[in-house]
DNA sequence: ATTTTATGTCAGCCTTGTTGACTTTCCAAG
DNA sequence: CTTGGAAAGTCAACAAGGCTGACATAAAAT
């Protein structure tokens, strides 16, 4: 049965609602997740309409952006699809001159990817959008707001991925 | 350009970083919604997995047990879909006795939807494992975080999205 | 009486994911 | 040096879940 909710949002009680989550509560916020990662994409895909590319083009040139030189496996790790999926789209972006794939020096069987100009300025365009969104975001909600949406959506993830962010976190450029 | 930043996590300063927002910043935010996303749909999707049903099925399910004889129309809004990806879908609910399709009372075009309570049960496991991880996602991250979370999703809503999120959270049953 | 609205349905297409099978390249261990 | 296995690429086939366009029906609204 739905709890009745003793513990509105209008009120306040920080403390308390760390021991009274309500499923009332828990509801908001996946909801909050389903219509939040609407936003959080729509720019992006708005921007890739038209081109031959999608959501998935955006990811890849984004973490290649992010880690230049990471392998094919690495990408794929982190993307968590298949190489097949993602050599789909590698093909895509190598094809069109937006990735450019080295063979490795020491490893000549790992592929490097490196982002090609006019790949950069087209993430550049992708991830203006997406941080302005952010930025917005993160301005309506106010400082302490932005240290707690970290929190809670790193405490969200699989094991592995917040391994996986955890790392990218580190080496930041 | 990609800015150096001289306002890092480690640190703390929670009120400047309103206004020195690093695109490093901004960056870490959208990272983290990429990796939490994942895992906030992996339980749900690993329940379905082996069933004829994905995703979608469950957001159907999700917002017809939230808004009980919520009209075709209705949904379509809420989902953001086309009426003919959303109809493959309540097909499927509905041959399978989940869903129950009512002609309305006043306007007779319209169809009122509801969960069976073969629908009922199989909606609250699907929500109950959703949950369990928001729950363990909030006690992690404390008290204070989840207000920030839910702060900062909802500014990353379109326009739209954000009324029908604050409409849904209005009508708390 | 006519138009608009709500819904359903058929057909076909796209993106992005999947599995399975197979090849090539090439490092590294025997 | 040979060989096993890892990394990468490719082909084929398929599924989920989006999309558009066209069309049908019933009922409400004008």
């Amino acid at each position: 049965m739905v709890q009745k909710m003793e513990n509105s949002q209008g009120g306040a009680s920080h403390s308390e609602s760390l021991l009274f989550l309500t499923d009332d509560q828990l509801r908001k916020g996946i909801e909050a997740m389903f219509f939040a990662y609407r936003g959080f994409t729509a720019d992006p895909d708005r921007i890739l309409e038209g081109m031959d590319y999608g959501r998935a083009h955006h990811r890849a040139l984004h973490f290649i952006h992010r880690s230049p030189g990471t392998t094919v496996n690495n990408l794929l790790a982190i993307l968590g699809v298949t190489k097949q999926s993602l050599n789909r789209v590698l093909r895509g972006l190598i094809e069109d001159d937006l990735v450019e794939s080295r063979v490795g020096r020491s490893d000549k069987r790992e592929r490097h990817l490196f982002l090609t100009k006019k790949g950069a300025e087209l993430e550049r365009s992708l991830s203006d959008a997406q941080r302005a969104r952010m930025r917005a975001a993160y301005r309506a909600a106010g400082p302490g707001a932005v240290q707690g949406f970290r929190q809670v959506l790193e405490a969200m993830m699989d094991e592995q991925a917040r391994r996986q962010y955890q790392s990218l976190k580190e080496n930041a450029q």
